[in-house]
DNA sequence: GAATCAATTGACCTATACGTCAAACAGTGA
DNA sequence: TCACTGTTTGACGTATAGGTCAATTGATTC
C-alpha cells in the first residue's frame, strides 16, 4: 500500500514552529533522524500518528512524544524503557485509585534511576575536569588561576 | 588452549576489598555481569589483564577500569565511547604537550556532553516529580504538604 | 493522462552487545 | 591417577536499533 505526499506545502501554515501538523519528513528534519527511525518507533508502538489516506499524520503531542522519545534515548533509556515512560506520561490525566497508585510507584522508582545517573555523571565529571586541569598544568605557558579566555 | 583455576582461595587475601588481584569470575561477581561480558571488553581493548598459565589476573588499576566502563555504560555511553573515554583516563601522565593539548580538548568535549545529559535528565527528572505529585494529590486521602512518610 | 515525487509496506542487511554451548586444558583433592 | 572444577578459545545464536533497497501507490504537475 501507498500513500500522498505531505511536501513542503504544509497542512497549515509553512512556518517551522507555528505548524498544528506535520508529515513524517518534516519531523525527521527537525529532529535529525531518519523516517525510518520514525516508524521503526511506531512499530513498537512508541508513537501512533493519524493516517489520511495512508500517510502519517502527526500533531503537535506526536512530536512532543517523538522528542520525549529522544531525549530518554540520549539519556541512556532501551525503546522498552521509553515505552513503559510513555506510558507514565500519557496516564496522569484520570483513572481510578488503583492506576494513580501505580503510576506513583513507577514515576518514583524512574526518579530513582534517574537520580542515581545524575550522580555518576557528576562523578565522571568531577574526574573528567581533573584530567582536564592537570593536563592545563602541564601545558606550556600556563599561569595558575588563568581565566582570561574562561567560558 | 585451556587455563588454571583462581577459585576461591585467593592470590593473597580472601577479603572482599583487601584483595590486590583477581580472577576473571571474581569480577564478575563483584560487579554483577558474566565471564563473557568481561572477555568481551577485553576484546575490544578495553581492558587489558596479565596472564599466568594462560589465565587472566586482574590488578586493582584493571578493576578500576572495568568499574569506568560500568559506569560509563550506565551512563548511556556505547563500548567504541567508552574506548575512547579509557585513552583519556590513561593518558594523563607524561607526554608532549600535543598530547595533552588533546586530552584538554577531547575532555572538553567530553565534559560538555555529559553536562548536557545532565541538563536533559534534570528536565525530566522536573517532570517525572510533576506528573508523580499530580497523581498523588488525586489519591484518596491525600493531605497537602504530606510529608509524614517522607524519605 | 503520463510523469513525477513523496510516502507506504515488506524484506533483507548491519552493527552493537552480549548469551550459549562445545571442546580442550590446567590445577587441586581424594 | 582420576575425577572435578574453573578457565580458555571458538563458533554460533539472539536482541536491539536501526539502514537499505525494492515494488507499489497516491496526489500533484505538465
Amino acid at each position: 500500500m501507498g500513500a500522498g505526499p505531505a511536501g513542503s506545502m504544509a497542512s497549515k501554515d509553512s512556518g517551522p514552529e507555528g505548524r498544528e501538523l506535520f508529515g513524517i519528513a518534516d519531523l525527521a528534519e527537525e529532529f535529525g533522524i531518519t523516517t525510518r527511525t520514525i516508524r521503526f518507533y511506531e512499530n513498537k508502538n512508541l508513537i501512533h500518528p493519524a493516517r489520511v489516506n495512508g500517510s502519517r499524520v502527526y500533531t503537535r503531542r506526536d512530536r512532543a512524544r517523538l522528542a520525549l522519545i529522544l531525549r530518554a534515548k540520549t539519556i541512556g533509556s532501551s525503546l522498552v524503557q521509553i515505552s513503559h515512560f510513555l506510558d507514565l506520561y500519557g496516564e496522569q490525566g484520570e483513572g481510578r485509585a488503583e492506576q494513580m497508585d501505580y503510576v506513583v510507584r513507577e514515576t518514583t522508582k524512574a526518579i530513582a534511576e534517574l537520580e542515581m545517573k545524575q550522580e555518576l555523571i557528576r562523578d565522571t565529571l568531577k574526574e573528567l575536569r581533573e584530567i582536564r586541569q592537570g593536563c592545563m598544568e602541564r601545558l606550556p605557558g600556563y599561569t595558575p588561576a588563568d581565566n582570561s579566555h574562561k567560558v
